[in-house]
DNA sequence: TATTGTTATACTCTATAACTATA
DNA sequence: TATAGTTATAGAGTATAACAATA
């Protein structure tokens, strides 16, 4: 941020009061900016800078070791053609490992190295943390029930 | 998209069985994953690309007309630096307007042209129209609670 | 000195289309 | 013909830093 006012931290008395009007109801839009909100406070407190998406695809090869690029860039919601930067980043961090498929020369079967697991690991803490705090802020029931929502949300699209 | 095994509306059988692990229990993950279904869906029904928070912009400039742009952007939860282009984008198209401020030759005022006018009634139309789509498909009360949610969880950030 | 808006710049994230090598 | 991965390319969307004008 260039300067200090900007921020939703703090709500300046020249900004607080601004009204939303029809934004208050407005699903996509609180997503949207708790979205944001959220991604820089992940920033702030662990001073990690997510690609977005990386500990999710990440997670999604760990728990799903030897699938081929096109079915976790499925699950990761991206496209293929997306999926390949955050591939060849993470072979060449030695975090992934790309070996060849029994019956198809085309693909490969994408899975963690030992490295890898060791990476995802301190990262899951990280996010295990900073989940922590979600928890402790909004309570437990209020957090699992906003996944909740959001998946019952999600279903309708 | 470039092949239509990819979108999350149809969820093709070579890809479905994906394990989520700790991301089931992420809400960065369920909520990222929300917005990108969100406007993708948005885009699909509707055909209007929204720039990111386009249409945030026009309802805070709407229901605060006369604001400077750092105010705006505050709101907007943006730099003000970014909100510059937006709104030369807007001055561009008669969307929006720079009146001068009484007090300091530094600010502009910014308010909605006529023409803003209609078209923020066109597009809230649209984007209204998607937002009973959620209310029908989750049920009001889900759909009321889901935001609330949202909010308390930015409180915890 | 501090703030408003702006510019210049750069980086992240994502997609589309076309290519290659296989199937 | 169709699919898996890749490349080339482009376009949002955002930020940081530095600047001119003004406070």
């Amino acid at each position: 941020m260039a300067s200090k006012n900007e921020t939703h931290k703090s709500d300046d008395a020249a900004h607080a009061p601004m009204k939303l009007g029809a934004l208050e109801q407005n699903v996509g839009y609180h997503m949207r900016k708790s979205v944001l909100a959220a991604q820089s406070s992940f920033l702030r407190e662990t001073g990690v800078k997510l690609m977005t998406g990386q500990y999710s695809v990440m997670e999604i090869i760990a728990n799903n070791p030897g699938r081929t690029q096109s079915a976790i860039a499925w699950a990761a919601g991206l496209d293929r053609s997306s999926l390949v930067p955050i591939l060849n980043q993470f072979e060449k961090n030695g975090t992934i490992k790309r070996d060849p498929v029994a019956n198809d020369k085309r693909a490969y079967a994408v899975s963690l190295t030992e490295k890898g697991e060791e990476d995802l690991l301190e990262l899951r803490g990280k996010v295990e943390e900073m989940e922590q705090v979600f928890i402790k802020g909004m309570g437990a029931r209020s957090h699992k029930q906003l996944i909740s929502l959001l998946n019952k949300f999600m279903e309708t699209l």
